[in-house]
DNA sequence: GCAAAAGTGTTACGCTTACACCCATGG
DNA sequence: CCATGGGTGTAAGCGTAACACTTTTGC
């Protein structure tokens, strides 16, 4: 390896700095409906009008610690999942000053939100097919990552994050017939399910959505992981 | 929509601006191997340590508008197939300054290559199987653009944009198991691809590497956007 | 005429899909 | 006892994968 310099070379410094953001497409699942967090802005510019949670990249920060500072911020999270969507950097995007964005988009369990927190910052769950305009590009970025989260949920147990950690077979069918936009046949989603292996039944039933009560399941991550570097291929789709 | 804001708001100002750049990774198949374009650094800091080709993005054009230029100024190529990988934003990353990089991955036809450009800026086309290392993140960027590049031949037709845009079935096979690191039986795979209806065939052959010759085919991409606007899924693997 | 690559069909198997009824329980 | 959602099996069809020999022609 080259050693390293240290100091800034003379063309770093003639290099223009740009502002740089992060933006944060949150989806969420209340057991019936695929939801996005927005909130409703406070201060100029675009006040009162609908934004995805963002902010700036701080020098002290990777653009993931920015993404997940906001998604902390916004909602009183840790960890959750969360992955890159997309660059928006069009130079005249934001009329406020050239800024690229880095989009995120994230997923979430809707039952760990804090309601406190939504108040305190005008955040909204609000479904996907009766989502206002939002500001600037980021009706744009709702639509890439919506085609995005349908991509990654294909081959990537991913929907699981959607879900409480224990969840009934017919949630997750729910939750994927919104993903897709279509219905799946109970029978061979379960059988399909239950044949890749991943998901441990539980003893206990959930009897919120019936009088018969449904198993509770778990994902199993270790199994998962242990079969998809065997080069297993999820997919329930 | 809300008014446009006129002024740059204080909120803008306060926020520190970062350095932008981005790297390009250049892949390109010779008929043989899957190769990569890389170059021989002229100054410091890394002066002759071997990296990706990348610039920093200007004020005035959007990140795509600057790999397009650091393309076209390293290989004299204009339309190129390019793709986001993703941002690589650890602050130390660059021990030269703070610097988000943003890498591109792009898929050239090295037919197209101009050898003149090649020696003035001491790109070289290396086989993936013997890269030399890279300065900075870059051999993990490598890393990343392979996996992404598998993931995305298997299911969209970009393979095509490695090749001649007259290519023989062999010639696509060879191609593929390069990629994927696997080989495929060749009736299956010629099988397959003719099912899927979306090359023409030619009347000429190439005979460059047979006595026999092998028919010349043709990527329909007029009639892959029709199908695949009708759910058709594209997949050779 | 022979070496070297191109081209061609069939069969077995597994996966996907379509489809209808009984079960358990709370009210 | 009945309404509601949970849970179960089978058969047909389709796509995938395995497999070997003939064709062409330049040397």
């Amino acid at each position: 390896m080259p050693k390293k310099s240290t100091e800034v070379p003379t063309y770093y410094q003639q290099a223009e700095k740009l502002l740089v953001a992060v933006d944060c497409i949150i989806f969420g699942f209340d057991g019936e409906k695929l939801k996005l967090l927005i909130f409703k802005r406070k201060l100029e510019p675009f006040a009162d009008a609908y934004s995805l949670i963002g902010s700036f990249v701080h020098p002290s920060e990777s653009t993931v610690d920015a993404a997940r500072r906001v998604l902390h911020d916004f909602t009183g999270l840790e960890a959750i999942f969360l992955e890159e969507l997309k660059v928006y950097s069009q130079i005249d995007r934001d009329p406020g000053d050239r800024c690229i964005s880095i989009a995120k988009y994230a997923l979430i369990r809707v039952n760990d939100y804090h309601k406190a927190l939504s108040d305190r910052y005008n955040t909204e769950w609000v479904a996907l097919d009766s989502l206002p305009n939002l500001v600037l590009d980021h009706d744009h970025m709702v639509t890439d990552a919506l085609e995005q989260l349908k991509r990654k949920a294909q081959f990537y147990p991913i929907g699981f994050e959607l879900l409480p950690k224990k969840f009934t077979i017919p949630m997750l069918q729910r939750l994927y017939e919104e993903i897709f936009e279509r219905n799946f046949d109970a029978r061979n989603f379960r059988k399909k399910l239950l044949s890749l292996n991943v998901v441990k039944q539980l003893s206990e039933k959930d009897k919120s959505t019936s009088k018969k009560g449904s198993f509770l399941y778990q994902f199993d991550y270790k199994k998962y992981n242990r079969l998809s570097e065997k080069g297993f291929q999820f997919s329930l789709v």
